[in-house]
DNA sequence: ATATTCATGGAAAACGATTTCCGAAGCATG
DNA sequence: CATGCTTCGGAAATCGTTTTCCATGAATAT
């Protein structure tokens, strides 16, 4: 394999200088910095990043950590959106992705993942969908022993940075729409999870909304399950009812219970999916762009790493209705 | 950090002593063992993958690579299921898995790849859904340079497993199954991609069908492509005609087609993805289990990394008919 | 001309494992 | 008792980087 060392011989340098002009310190003369650079073209050398990353303890080894939680189709999507979009972009930042789901930290004390993440070597950390009520993960960003990027939840210190859209402006947004279109004082809420941090801030868009309007509001949770929210809207939905939920899976779920029953009433969800295409009726929805996400997520991780303080990033969203035609590909 | 060498200090042995316990090597006593074991707990020690990966060029990193080709929903299934169930099995089987798409390696040279994935010490290789056409991996793989396991591709040599279902029968019975359920004589099949190793199979199972039953039997190329399916099922689908697709998107594609023409025959898919519990009447499919055909991938490399030689693995599937009920969560 | 700075490049020590080789016991054999 | 074989444990080299610190010589100041 071709090292550090047959360029720097190639080049007639050290192998501390090939070093410097590879990561662009100082202390380099432009003529020696040509003479590494056609020495690294000539012998085609890329190098090892496990090696760099051994020896400086920094170089850029990062984690993504997913909620597999709840399986499901949807989440699927989500969360290769989430993949694809964090690979993709750290890739071109030259940072090493591993991936780890929740479930192979679920257990461990924090003392155990903190070993887990340093054996290695990884440096950043980006966590999806965090709970509010997993302990571990909060003490691990309290911690401050690696730079972490939350997405959805607002956790912000010196090492760590947090990235979200508006939960509680979309909701209220998507909300007041689908009411505009369909007039209605009634609406059934089917909330997401009661320990999710973006389950509260939709809760309390759509109860803002609620008050704004002086409608009449009650409140279910769906736990984010189509199956459930199914059941609930057969349970509780009237003739009069605008059902909104805080997920797309959700709003599938309740627009079947709603077909079943012969009621045609608006349903409003939440997320953007394509799995909305096939639900059979046109919903309004909140498109998040997950893979956008994703690469902000690993940009703002890049840039803690490069010694920046956290911070909270608030990207935009995007109303729309969803059918078929749009979701064919 | 809690290093090899605190075990060796901590249990008053050699440092290799210490390596040699962890890795099962012989020659050390049962009494030293003990003591090594001991400090490892009392130290909580965890080994730093990242150094012993570049100390051994051996120690189980390896890549999973990902044709990320025809993004869709269903394709965002299926991927995920690989995922998870690669990385959860390599979890188990301590391998370390980064994760690659096709479109990080497209324009590179051979050589190129094989630096890559040499700057990242990765000895192993699961590459799922590889075109007949890919000149590069197919060269890769003759070069016996790193343990490779396709999944999909049967290529096999010292070096390198093939593992999959047995595509042309199933293709062949879940066909045959679909038209006895519903008398028909003639059949629109709508294959895979021209360069895909599992379309050609499908397509041979669906002709061997064909002939043993005297069926008239009209063969278009559907690329995989719910709107290309849709547009030829408008085009040739007659009201005696079965429609076999060689993929669910397509099925759905398909259907969607037949509906709005107010057909209502028979259709049948390949791969069995939740979305078929939305396409609005059941259908006949083949159910892979996409994890566990990873999971076994996993396994497979690993035994290729520990020495053993190259094979084939064929695994089961399974016929079902799937409506919503059952993927309903 | 001498002293002082500064830019530059090199030598060498980490990083945390693996692995080769070698020496010291321990034991049986002749 | 000397010899040869095992068995076991340790010393040291190695993997490919990064990074610290030092030496050199040129440039500047005195």
């Amino acid at each position: 394999m071709v090292s550090i060392k047959d360029v720097a011989k190639q080049a007639g340098v050290a192998i501390s200088t090939v070093s410097k002009v590879l990561n662009g310190y100082p202390n380099v003369s432009e003529e020696t910095k040509k003479k590494v650079n056609q020495a690294v073209e000539e012998l085609n050398f890329v190098p090892n990043t496990v090696a760099a990353a051994l020896s400086s303890k920094q170089s850029g080894r990062v984690a993504m950590l997913l909620n597999l939680g709840n399986i499901s189709q949807a989440v699927d999507e989500i969360h290769m959106q989430y993949i694809a979009g964090t690979i993709g972009r750290a890739v071109e930042l030259n940072l090493d992705v591993i991936t780890i789901f929740d479930s192979m930290l679920k257990s461990k004390s924090l003392d155990e993942v903190v070993r887990y993440l340093r054996s290695q070597s990884i440096t950043g950390l980006i966590i999806f969908g965090m709970s509010k009520e997993d302990r571990v993960l909060h003490r691990l960003i309290d911690a401050q022993l690696f730079k972490i990027v939350t997405v959805d939840a607002p956790l912000v210190n010196l090492c760590s940075s947090a990235i979200w859209i508006d939960q509680e402006a979309a909701q209220y947004a998507v909300a007041k729409k689908t009411l505009k279109e369909n007039a209605g004082k009634s609406i059934l809420y089917l909330a997401g999870k009661k320990n999710g941090y973006v389950s509260a801030e939709r809760l309390k868009g759509m109860q803002r909304l609620a008050e704004e309007e002086g409608l009449s509001l009650l409140v279910r949770n769906g736990e984010f399950s189509e199956r459930l929210a199914r059941e609930l809207t057969f349970r509780y939905a009237r003739k009069k009812n605008i059902v909104v939920c805080a997920s797309d899976m959700m709003a599938i779920g309740a627009m079947r219970a709603l077909m079943d029953m012969d009621i045609f009433r608006p349903v409003c969800g939440f997320d953007g999916i394509t799995l909305m295409g096939y639900a059979g009726k046109q919903m309004n929805t909140v498109r998040q762009d997950f893979a956008r996400i994703a690469s902000k997520a690993v940009e703002e991780l890049k840039r803690l790493l490069d010694g920046g303080e956290g911070r909270q990033i608030v990207l935009d969203y995007e109303l729309v209705r969803m059918k078929y035609e749009d979701v064919l590909i």
